[in-house]
RNA sequence: GCCCUGAUAGUUUAUCGGUUAGAAUAUCUCCCUGUCACGGAGAUGAGGCGAGUUCGACUCUCGCUCGGGGCG
């Protein structure tokens, strides 16, 4: 049993064993809360709290990070890695398994959750932020979005509607609304365009949703986040957020921030989308994975986040540790015998050198990009797991800011 | 011993009688955020030594040193 692996584990601590007991609970398919979401703790100093969102799956203690599995793998991880760390929830792509290898496929093999051997959480996104890539968004109107298979180059027309019924059929335990992801840089006209559709292809979202799932008692159902668009314009995220919260969606997520705007901005923006959106429901900061931003995020009350950035990073040589960011691929590291980091209890870290790893990574073999993504992955699940921690010790705000420092 | 051939960043190499001597790789710094595995941006870094020809030589000539090949 996959829990069992995780008692194995002599690092986990105390407050660890909590988690560890629901996700026990999880993996027994026991489910005990009356409401979907529950706080279970919160911060005095900061808006930082714990809590429980109860899916279809089974429970999941907030906040966490789900890394991204977009073709229903963490490159360069197995399912058995993941639950080893453990990682209790990851994200994969509605419109990328759309095309390749399609939902019927997934829905055939019992689901993304059994195809993949994933006993952890499953999101999807919508697809919505591939419209920031040229190669496969071609434009989008009221009704859908075109988008163009990049292998074939076949023209694909989503709609929201459309866009729900494939994320039931591969059947995420939690899943987005297809909304319109604008670039930061955007100006005002853009951004408030992409507000506007991303409100109405909400609206049928949710109908449909409802619609589809009707039959199912509320328990069996996948949940449904609400997308809060808005650029850098305040008065356009309360919009937006107003009209999210109006439509009452299982949870709400703040999206378009993280990509290339200043920290201060995309905190800002945090911050005060945040007070749009009811305490009682969680809280999505899309794409965010730096440990600086999440720790700042967690302390503004966010409860989810994922993020190719440790894998990414991890692969191109950047790694997380607790002594701040290190780069692997120096020379300084030639024939260092010290683990990765000394104050991490990863497998990786246990069993190989700095030399090693950088020997690898710099001749382009995949076990090096392997170590590192564990490793990186692993580090920010610890890292979530000590802000649960301090926040119960009501340590949290010391333990901010002590991470922003590393950081920044 | 003789003949041929080569010598340019740490490494592999391009080019030229007047050049900011170009690149790859390595090195250093930075970047990566609802994925595009093996990525991006910038920086540092070079004509073996000594003569000669020439207004001017990394380039042509000679010698030396070192390497590669051939003949004895």
């Amino acid at each position: 049993m996959a829990f069992k692996m995780i008692k194995n584990q002599r690092f986990l601590s105390c407050s660890e064993a909590r988690l560890q007991d629901i996700q026990e609970l999880r993996f027994l398919g026991c489910q005990k809360s009356k409401g979907f979401f529950s706080i279970i703790k919160e911060d005095k100093k900061t808006k930082a709290r714990i809590g429980i969102i109860e899916t279809k799956k089974g429970p999941i203690e907030t906040p966490f990070f789900m890394p991204v599995a977009t073709k229903m793998s963490v490159k360069f991880l197995t399912s058995e890695d993941l639950k080893t760390m453990p990682v209790s929830a990851v994200i994969s792509n509605t419109f990328v398994l759309h095309l390749n290898p399609g939902e019927k496929l997934i829905k055939k093999m019992g689901g993304i959750g059994k195809f993949m051997n994933y006993n952890g959480i499953n999101a999807t996104d919508s697809g919505g932020f591939q419209m920031y890539s040229d190669k496969i968004y071609e434009k989008s109107n009221d009704k859908g979005v075109f988008f163009k298979n990049p292998s074939s180059n076949e023209r694909i027309f989503i709609t929201p509607e459309k866009d729900m019924e494939i994320q039931l059929d591969i059947n995420s335990d939690i899943a987005m609304c297809l909304d319109e992801m604008p670039s930061v840089k955007g100006d005002r006209k853009k951004i408030t365009e992409a507000v506007r559709k991303t409100v109405l292809w909400a609206e049928r979202c949710k109908i449909h949703h409802d619609k589809l799932q009707k039959k199912l008692p509320k328990e069996k159902r996948q949940l449904l986040w609400g997308i809060i668009q808005g650029g850098l314009f305040t008065d356009l995220r309360e919009k937006c957020a107003k009209k999210m919260v109006k439509m009452d969606f299982d949870g709400y997520s703040i999206g378009g921030l993280a990509l290339g705007e200043p920290k201060n901005e995309e905190y800002r923006i945090v911050k005060f989308t945040r007070k749009f959106i009811p305490k009682n429901k969680p809280v999505y900061l899309m794409g965010v994975g730096s440990p600086d931003e999440i720790v700042e995020a967690v302390s503004q009350g966010v409860d989810m986040f994922d993020s190719r950035f440790p894998t990414q990073n991890a692969r191109h040589g950047t790694i997380f540790t607790s002594e701040g960011k290190l780069r692997i691929k120096q020379l300084r590291y030639f024939e260092d015998k010290k683990p990765l980091d000394k104050n991490c209890n990863c497998f990786v870290c246990k069993n190989y050198s700095r030399s090693f790893i950088r020997y690898q990574l710099k001749n382009q073999e995949t076990v090096g990009m392997r170590l590192c993504t564990y490793h990186n992955i692993f580090y920010l699940q610890n890292l979530m797991r000590q802000c649960k921690e301090e926040i119960r010790k009501g340590t949290f705000n010391s333990f901010k800011k002590k991470i922003m420092k590393l950081y920044s």
